[in-house]
RNA sequence: GGAAGCGUGGCAGAGAGGCCGAAUGCACUCGCCUUGAAAGCGAGAGUCCCGCAAGGGUCCGGGGGUUCGAAUCCCUCCGCUUCCGCCA
């Protein structure tokens, strides 16, 4: 790579709206946005009374204009309705041509240089109303479930089950303190490296990040997740497949090279979600069911002084993310299979953790139901966010463009799912914490040994 | 980085300004035939958009242009293949 060529920058700024122009991007080849792009959500669901949409999305603070959208797609489907008319004609007039008279081809070619102007002028009027409605649409996040708690912050959270004993400690330290008796954690070098929110683990520390990873992904196998190697770096169209763009640019590190554009991956839902973008996946194939071992990037902008110490809230940290592709008519029971999967891989590590329903305020953008699984911490004497569960619905293959075909030929679009399962980071902590001894030393569970060769972490 | 070539439906592969949504083969669906299957015969079948429907429109890698008319000509971008160079 040649030097001084790899610029990141982070931009932390206020939210500035993406132009549909920009989704082009700047080297080409992102297609006509017109084409991926057209799913998002569907504007004749959002306007069918039956949807209540106006509702659900008050729900989560989000005011539906449904007589600007109503507005928009007649404007743009009349349009189009005109601009077909025209080009139809077009059409006929052009095969005349050929076997007209010498006298009548002079007012057919005048004809049709007229029907022309009328085919382009209405094209230009779609394009617009499509670009009005694209922006609008791409905004408006999924319609949360009716079952969702209301309220908007995790107080308002509702607590489905909690599994385990949190351990009794006498005057718990936490898991820096703990850390950096053992030797395995240096922050400080750290940020002396890339600034804060960064980690450097040394000897059994690094080891014991690389045997969770393992430990996590032999627990998806286990459950039966296909394992993926895929880029860390992905093009803005894969951003928006999933909905991180255009709405949350700010909360990503973006990379550029000469023209060229990526994103660094906050989550391997990203990719693997994105993995069948613009593909059609028969009915009967389904569930696929992914995982990877990636790490993620996020800027954390707007947690400014949240979770400064320690490893929690990071920069960049490792994550096993457990992604589904499922039959709509399914999506539901497979949200609680998926969190089942994920308090599978806290139970074998023995960490106490309880389950929550998260409410419809906050709830991510385009998630329809969310469970969160928080592990127990010892030095906060709470439990933490270790896991997000999600279903999508449709929401996402609607954007990305991942069909379904069924055995009769009917389509539709698959419904995604995704949970972390889990983050190597937030899984190491909550081992620090509950695992800790009045002599300083970590107990292990058991069932990492096979991974780490060894049963206890014992302070220098 | 330099040079040449290529990109057509699920696949293979014709087409080289109007008769092309696109031959043909394979695969596919439904019939017939058969005890069953294969073979054979017949029919059908793509996508997306607009429309209650009838029907109409779109789509030959993406975008733009020429033309009354473009898969076919021009420009441009992307991707792939081969050769040379460079790096590991």
């Amino acid at each position: 790579m040649r030097s001084g060529g790899l610029t990141t920058s982070c931009p932390a700024r206020a939210t500035h709206a993406t132009p549909p122009q920009a989704r082009s991007g700047p080297s080409g080849n992102r297609g006509a946005p017109g084409r991926y792009a057209r799913p998002m959500h569907d504007p004749r669901v959002l306007l069918d009374p039956a949807t209540d949409a106006v509702r659900k999305l008050a729900r989560r603070g989000y005011s539906l204009d449904l007589a600007e959208l109503e507005k928009l797609l007649s404007g743009r489907n009349s349009a189009i309705q005109r601009g077909d008319e025209a080009r139809a004609e077009s059409k006929r007039v052009a095969t005349s041509v050929k076997g007209a008279s010498a006298e009548e081809r002079p007012a057919l070619v005048e004809r049709a240089r007229e029907l022309k102007g009328v085919v382009s002028a209405a094209e230009e009027e779609q394009k617009e109303f499509d670009g009005q409605l694209q922006d609008l649409l791409l905004g408006i996040p999924n319609l949360p479930a009716d079952e969702s708690p209301d309220g908007t912050s995790d107080a308002d959270a509702e607590l489905v089950r909690t599994w385990g004993r949190p351990p009794v400690v006498e005057s718990p330290l936490d898991h820096v303190d703990i850390a950096e008796k053992l030797g395995i954690l240096d922050l400080p070098r750290a940020t002396k490296l890339s600034g804060p929110r960064f980690a450097v683990l040394k000897g059994k520390g690094a080891a014991l990040q690389r045997a969770i990873g393992s430990y996590l992904i032999d627990k998806a196998l286990e459950n039966g997740y296909t394992e993926f190697s895929v880029p860390s770096l992905v093009t803005r169209q894969t951003m928006t497949g999933t909905g991180q763009l255009p709405k949350f640019e700010q909360d990503l590190f973006r990379t550029e090279v000469a023209d060229r554009e990526l994103f660094l991956i906050p989550t391997a839902e990203v990719p693997l979600t994105n993995l069948h973008a613009r593909e059609t996946l028969d009915l009967e194939s389904l569930p696929l069911t992914y995982t990877a071992h990636t790490p993620c990037f996020r800027s954390e902008a707007g947690s400014y002084g949240r979770d400064t110490r320690g490893l929690i809230r990071m920069h960049e940290f490792a994550k096993v993310e457990l992604v589904r592709f499922v039959d709509p008519a399914t999506s539901r029971d497979e949200l609680e299979v998926l969190v089942g999967h994920a308090e599978s891989a806290l139970q074998g590590l023995g960490l106490a953790y309880r389950v929550v329903k998260l409410a419809a305020g906050d709830t991510g953008f385009s998630s329809t139901l969310t469970y969160d699984i928080e592990v127990w911490l010892p030095s906060q004497d709470t439990y933490r966010e270790i896991s997000s569960c999600s279903d999508f619905g449709v929401f996402q293959a609607r954007r990305a463009g991942i069909r379904t075909k069924a055995k009769d030929g009917s389509r539709g679009f698959a419904a995604t799912l995704n949970g972390s399962g889990l983050p190597i980071g937030r899984t190491l902590v909550a081992i620090l914490e509950q695992g800790q001894q009045p002599d300083g030393s970590v107990t292990l569970p058991e069932a990492l040994v096979p991974y780490t060769g060894f049963s206890t972490l014992d302070p220098e």
